[in-house]
DNA sequence: GTACGATACGGACCAGCGGTCCGCTTCTTC
DNA sequence: GAAGAAGCGGACCGCTGGTCCGTATCGTAC
């Protein structure tokens, strides 16, 4: 058996919630959003949004993911420089510059996400992922240091409150955030930690 | 008018709860503790909890502040490497050092005042303080480069659930995880990595 | 010590939330 | 088109943060 075919009006209610969820969610802040909400937004049942998604955060994840795909795609194989072919100096900032355009891009979402504390985002297998791509590329970068800690430094200065801190309450445009970070990054890239006191760049 | 002293009373059960809420947040995860349980856990009611701090998040704001108060006055006005007399290049490692071990020593505590989401953490005054303080480090350090951003990065690199996921899930000891925290926040000022925190704490 | 306003107490009470349940409808399949 | 699986939806539940107010306690003036 290898798998039914969900059927058709559970594919259409599943959309139409995603759909209503990320339009109330761009509206008013997360945690005013009930369930019944989006249930009434979507125009279906309560029990039908617990049935396709589990529960709120399952939810929020499902519309987080389904943003952040054509990301993932992107980095997993398209073009340089987000993709796989491009060297690890330059893919390094390119990757945390595209996480930055997301999280800016999907503010009200990633904060809805990481407001979620049910668990933390650090144990998400999206994180997972993200995490080991940079350790491995700031391994081949400055050699085997503390690449893992460095990893995760980095991630956490894109993450969502932050972001949304900075963006929305101070103001800071765009195009400047992008530049802070990417200046920050190079900082960090441009002195290599852990043992070995090379000091190229 | 000056002010009216609070009642005997009124400050024994305020002790209290806070007694209680700090037994409690050590025992089970923060979520499943209800203002309830911790009423019940220091023999007061209910509303007395609620008279005293406001609410929710106002009784683990208090419990976090009451106990980051040895740390916040040794920054202000102790002796080095915290205090005000320290070189900043000294300084700024010593700081996340001393933050890291805080939040290692009251993981619970912090992740608890993290979780309850009403505001971010970057609207406190307390990591206002904190941000400045490191910015104004950094800058006598770099130059009027982006300090801004770095304290806010740098600070990120602390964050309670990063900490947790870290020391609690990946079972990092404490030891090893100051010491990529001074090599990462080496790297970042620029200095090659070398010895990392003095004595234990 | 007593009397009396001000202050705080505490637990019954409330509104609203996430989540469940189950009789009924709709889809799929043969 | 018949039958059973899959899905639906909204009444319902348990529980939580937060409020309310009659009652007990405190501080003070005498």
């Amino acid at each position: 058996m290898p798998e039914r075919a969900p059927r058709k009006d559970a594919v259409r209610n599943r959309t139409a919630a995603l759909a209503a969820a990320d339009t109330l969610l761009a509206q008013r802040s997360p945690e005013d959003i009930t369930m019944a909400d989006i249930a009434a937004a979507a125009g279906v049942g309560k029990g039908t949004l617990f049935r396709a998604f589990g529960d709120r955060s399952g939810l929020i994840r499902a519309l987080y993911e389904a943003r952040l795909e054509p990301v993932r795609a992107a980095v997993e194989d398209g073009p340089p420089p987000l993709g796989p072919a491009t060297p690890p100096l330059q893919r390094v900032p390119a990757l945390l510059d595209a996480l930055l355009c997301f999280k800016l891009d999907n503010r009200h979402l990633a904060l809805a996400l990481e407001g979620t504390a049910a668990d933390s985002p650090y144990r998400t297998d999206q994180y997972e992922r993200w995490h080991a791509l940079l350790r491995d590329l700031l391994e081949r970068i400055a050699g085997p240091g503390d690449s893992d800690f460095a990893a995760h430094a980095l991630l956490a200065a894109t993450r969502a409150d932050l972001v949304e801190h900075l963006a929305g309450e101070k103001r800071v445009p765009r195009e400047e955030l992008r530049h802070r970070l990417a200046d920050y990054t190079a900082s960090v890239l441009g002195s290599p930690a852990g043992s070995g006191p090379a000091a190229d760049r």
